[in-house]
DNA sequence: CTTTTCGATGGGACCGATACCATATGATGC
DNA sequence: GCATCATATGGTATCGGTCCCATCGAAAAG
């Protein structure tokens, strides 16, 4: 089928003349493409790989062959080989959450270029299945390794160390890292919501978050929490308008029903941070229906900067992480890492820091 | 280290005596584990694939074996060997898009029991990507790969044909499928939306849509607002209240701008279909903001049924399509398919179909 | 013109598993 | 008691690439 076929190739014959037929899958391999261009199967792994390295005349004709064929390299082969299997694994709690999947965007736009694949998992906040993930990660080789959130089984710690691979934690910042990290403090954003509402003058000053679950590992919420009410209690203000309600995740029914029950025990409340912006709205909602007005008679701060935050009535003040930022740094961070060499690199720890959005859901704020 | 080292090795010698010295890197190999536990490479391997073949008392043996270094078998390896990859490809538009999320949330719930790895990748809605991801996806080859939304490229598709592998559209319900279809008609969403206006007896009735783009591959809402175009075309009813605005992906800010533009050049509109629940929360509060009373001036309802529209006040109504069951119908689609033995099952064409969930925000309602 | 150097290409081993078949051992049948 | 069979295990080739080194020819150096 293919035209013009030989006379005119220059090179000495005997070149990979490979024995051994066509293989048994319909998939032409490397062997058939350097058959079809009179090469050897290390002239066309070259043409793929370090095309610098090949005439441009040979270049080329193999290049037809692959083009005519088809091919497409199968990587496990190349892996398998080079032990590089271009794999970055990512451990998330779950990937139904903007956040976690603007991280996994922001990773995956930097790797992309250098044709790195990310291999994602997620636990759906469920410590048993941890374990099996890690393993079922770690099986495919990841060159590196990216978790969100803290690991709570003592046995997926110890494989992710014998993986003997780099670790990136992103998003939450732990006090000890297990190598690199990279993102913010939980804890810090509490404070910093308690300190402006602190500032605002307000005194009655509450907070929805959920109850530390068992199954459920989420416990960054609980983080922001702590630092809340750490930083009210410093004031001397009391915690008794911080409500932990139901389970995390929390999502907009969270913070309605979470409000509602707020507003029931303690009708005087002036100001509210919920643990995620779906809980601020859901929270504000619930005011709408009650008529208690925002921010006059309450106001409400969430956390995450979520988009539905700035469409709302009133919009929402909120305090703002750059997630998909946060996954490009790690995405650039974990190509240093690659290039350098594994573990010569220092363990680095990068704090994003967090900004403070104001819009008009807490009162005082000048565009409310 | 290992204490109880021998003597009660009942097995003649010589089994895998196996010269070759341990691995390069530091992880253990099936090599490893077979001299450790004094039994060949092939009964390591059928402890872990097959632990029935093997005498419980060796089982327990090699299974030591393997706890006590930590192994974790190298798929890519068996990959190799089995012709297996344990791969499920999935191509989406954008992670970042809940309902994408859903599918691939309710595939993998199903797949993970039988070992399957969901390797997700996206376009951004850049066709120039689709070929680079379609290729990247296909070296790791894949034993089926999962669509939403049409291919746009023909490269990209011939790619896909040449993979022979079992193909599965999900979401939008094509006419005219590759192989295998899940999903729904993007067409009788709007068709559903438009009749059910009609029938409540609204006259001007207008919609919320995005320009359909170029560079950009999102044709489903404007598929949704073409059923809706039509069905107010049977009932003689007039288009001019149809506004596209924006570029896709739509958002909610998308909703309050478009809302803004048709209120401002058709202020007499009375009920509004927007292509996606964001744009109609969005529509929404932009109505509150103007002082437009929903539903009592204009009636508005979406399509998707996320959360927030649950929460809004009014209440959103919608069309609601369930994504995460169609990711487990999917997952049980693929199972079934790669245990019959791929080709051999006749293409599947199953539409979920729709539901319309009457909320407050439609005049009318008996909840309004 | 011979020797050295260098660029382009090929040959064969190997990565770490599994498929396939051979073999050993003990149980079963007549 | 011997052939037959099932069960447990081992040996070896192989999957499809890449690594490492050998080789070859032509250009550069002497």
């Amino acid at each position: 089928m293919s035209s013009s076929p030989s006379s005119s190739s220059r090179s000495r014959d005997g070149a990979g003349t490979d024995a051994k037929a066509s293989s048994a899958t319909g998939r032409p391999t490397i062997r058939d493409v350097s058959r079809l261009a009179g090469v050897s199967r290390m002239t066309v792994s070259r043409v793929i790989s370090t095309p610098d390295l090949v005439l441009p005349a040979t270049r080329e004709k193999v290049q037809r062959a692959i083009d005519s064929l088809g091919y497409v390299p199968d990587r496990a082969a190349g892996s398998l080989s080079s032990r590089k299997t271009g794999f970055i694994a990512l451990m998330l709690p779950t990937l139904t959450n903007a956040n976690f999947a603007a991280v996994a965007h922001g990773i995956t736009e930097v790797l992309r270029e250098r044709d790195y694949h990310l291999l994602v998992a997620y636990t759906d906040y469920d410590t048993a299945e941890e374990e099996r993930q890690m393993r079922a990660l770690l099986a495919r080789r990841p060159e590196a390794i990216v978790i969100t959130g803290a690991l709570h089984r003592r046995s997926a710690n110890r494989m992710l160390l014998a993986a003997d691979i780099p670790v990136i934690e992103v998003a939450n910042l732990p006090s000890q890292p297990i190598e690199h990290a990279i993102g913010f403090s939980n804890y810090e954003v509490g404070r910093t919501a308690a300190r402006y509402l602190i500032a605002k003058g307000f005194t009655r000053i509450g907070a929805l978050a959920a109850t530390p679950g068992e199954t459920v590992t989420d416990h960054r919420g609980e983080e922001r929490v702590r630092g809340f009410e750490e930083e009210l209690a410093a004031s001397g203000l009391s915690k008794d308008y911080v409500l932990r309600h139901g389970q995390a995740p929390v999502s907009f029914s969270h913070g309605s029903d979470a409000m509602a029950a707020l507003l029931a025990a303690h009708g005087d409340v002036e100001a509210v941070f919920a643990v995620s912006d779906m809980s601020a709205v859901g929270a504000v909602m619930e005011c709408q229906r009650r008529g208690v007005a925002v921010p006059e008679q309450v106001s409400i701060m969430g956390f995450g900067d979520f988009e539905i935050g700035r469409e709302i009535n009133p919009p929402l003040t909120t305090i703002h992480v750059d997630f998909r930022a946060l996954g490009q740094r790690t995405g650039h961070l974990l190509l240093d890492i690659l290039a350098t060499g594994a573990q010569e690199r220092a363990p680095q720890r990068i704090d994003v820091g967090l900004s403070l959005v104001e819009r008009a859901s807490v009162k005082g704020t000048k565009s409310s």
